[in-house]
DNA sequence: GCATGATCATGC
DNA sequence: GCATGATCATGC
């Protein structure tokens, strides 16, 4: 073994060695290691390919700490026990900072049995303590450009278990026990909170594995992760010291069903009242068509719309309109998408399998009874993977077939109907627009505001911008059980 | 009467 | 000025 520049037995040492890293690009950290401008550019290029999403991590362990690359389920540093972890943070439109992606944590095992207990896994070994590495992300520089900006060795159980101890260790439990159960087929990063399953590998069939606990069932390879969302509260509170972010809604450490349970307590006090009453009970006089969700935020008397547990745990609050005989009156809406990104994207990098394999919901249900909307029903909901992999998958594909062969128009003076498959024509989502008006460029011709509202399809044509819809039928038949 | 295309009030 | 979280409303 050559001589190291820190002590390999000591995680104070390979801190303070870390330090030195801080203002330095990865591609430095290359030039300052490699003399021969062949082997640069080759390294460079190596570490700079996008498809690597691991390698700017090697590349520090590598030219920096001088690790040999271990695949193992031991940490980085095996004689010091501490893990390295290589990760970015982005800053918002409104200058905030947020996690770049969710951290991962460790491999599931998948064709093994899995430990009992937390503390007897190989996971709670390997991430004892953390050797975090934040560089700030510019996605207009090349990857390997980017400037590394904090170090700091984070400890499970003083930074991460001490507040958040009771939800991790049920998330642990809920991923345990469902492979345990043989369902590790079903298991879905929105099942839990903070400590999520996530899947690993290009693509899910590639990485198809064997069950122990069931043999006869293949399942995606997945790891451990703590929540992109999880991740922003954490880097914001222990490496920014900002602690003015978030409101949370209890005060205690807890495990889910009691979250749940004292969240959804919260709600239900007001079960049966009338929406107006409601209103007038929580000082909200707005006429915006968000006035429900507005409501939500302030019964669980959380100021800002950011509640710190819904944040981390990347929970999403939703209010269903029930009509008098018991449809949903609307289908629920998302963002606007890019068109010509949505048809070229992967299925599991598109953000329809994004939002709903990563996305908890907090549906708040009110049913219209005489000439108001009454208060019915609080309840938690993530689309259960199997929808996601087969019905919602099948409902994309047949948007991005037709967007790729070409949308086709009709333009009357009220509507200009298209050729996008029809809300009735899928299961789980669909597409529709969603703008401040309607907009169209066909074969040249302009109808509307296409600056503002229209979005360019592949085919050079630009269409009213559309967003992303969850059908009411099927939300109906996912929430049905619950009343 | 509902499906689907169109649009709105607000906060940041 | 635009994203958000929705609801409105025409015409089939």
């Amino acid at each position: 073994m050559n001589y190291l520049p820190y002590d390999e037995t000591n995680p104070v040492s390979i801190y303070n060695y870390s330090q030195d890293i801080v203002g330095k690009t990865f591609a430095d950290i290359l030039s300052e290691n490699i003399t021969d401008e062949d082997d640069y550019e080759t390294e460079y290029a190596r570490y700079n390919n996008p498809r690597g999403k691991g390698s700017l991590g090697e590349l520090v362990e590598k030219y920096y700490f001088y690790l040999e690359i271990n695949n193992e389920s031991r940490p980085d540093f095996d004689l010091a026990n501490v893990e390295l972890k290589v990760t970015p943070y982005e800053q918002n439109k409104n200058g905030s900072y947020r996690a770049g992606e969710r951290l991962i944590l460790g491999m599931i095992p998948n064709s093994a049995p899995v430990p009992d207990n937390f503390y007897g896994s190989k996971l709670y070994k390997k991430i004892h303590t953390i050797l975090l590495i934040l560089y700030l992300r510019n996605r207009d520089i090349d990857r390997i450009e980017n400037v590394i900006k904090y170090t700091q060795l984070v400890s499970l159980e003083s930074d991460i278990l001490k507040e958040d101890f009771e939800i991790i260790l049920s998330d642990y439990e809920i991923i345990t026990d469902k492979i345990k159960a043989g369902l590790a087929h079903e298991l879905s990063e929105s099942d839990t909170m903070y400590l999520g399953a996530a899947t690993k590998g290009a693509t899910a069939k590639k990485s198809l594995q064997p069950q122990y606990y069931n043999p006869d069932i293949p399942a995606k390879r997945r790891a451990f992760s703590l929540k992109q969302g999880y991740m922003t509260a954490f880097i914001n509170k222990h490496v920014f010291n900002n602690t003015q972010t978030y409101d949370s809604i209890v005060d205690h450490s807890v495990s889910i069903d009691e979250f749940q349970q004292i969240v959804k307590a919260k709600i239900l006090k007001y079960k049966g009242w009338a929406s107006k009453d409601l209103f007038s009970e929580f000082n909200i006089s707005s006429k915006a068509k968000s006035k429900y969700a507005m409501l939500v935020y302030a019964m669980l008397g959380i100021k800002s719309n950011r509640a710190e547990e819904f944040e981390k745990s990347n929970t999403q609050i939703k209010t269903i309109r029930l009509s008098e005989n018991n449809n949903l009156k609307e289908h629920m809406s998302f963002p606007a998408i890019n068109l010509i990104e949505f048809a070229g994207t992967d299925w599991e990098d598109s953000v329809i399998y994004e939002t709903f394999s990563e996305t908890r919901f907090f549906f708040i249900v009110f049913q219209e009874q005489s000439d108001d909307y009454y208060l019915k029903d609080a309840i938690f909901w993530n689309m259960p993977q199997n929808d996601l992999d087969e019905l919602a998958y099948e409902d994309w594909q047949k948007y991005v077939d037709e967007i790729n062969r070409g949308v086709d128009f009709v333009v009357t003076p009220s509507r200009t109907r298209n050729s996008l498959p029809k809300p009735s024509q899928t299961s789980v989502i669909h597409l529709r627009p969603k703008a401040k008006k309607s907009a169209h460029r066909i074969q040249g011709k302009i109808y509307g505001n296409i600056e503002r509202d229209a979005d360019l399809l592949p085919n050079g044509d630009m269409m009213t911008k559309q967003s992303f819809w969850l059908n009411k039928e099927y939300i109906l038949t996912e929430i049905i059980n619950y009343y």
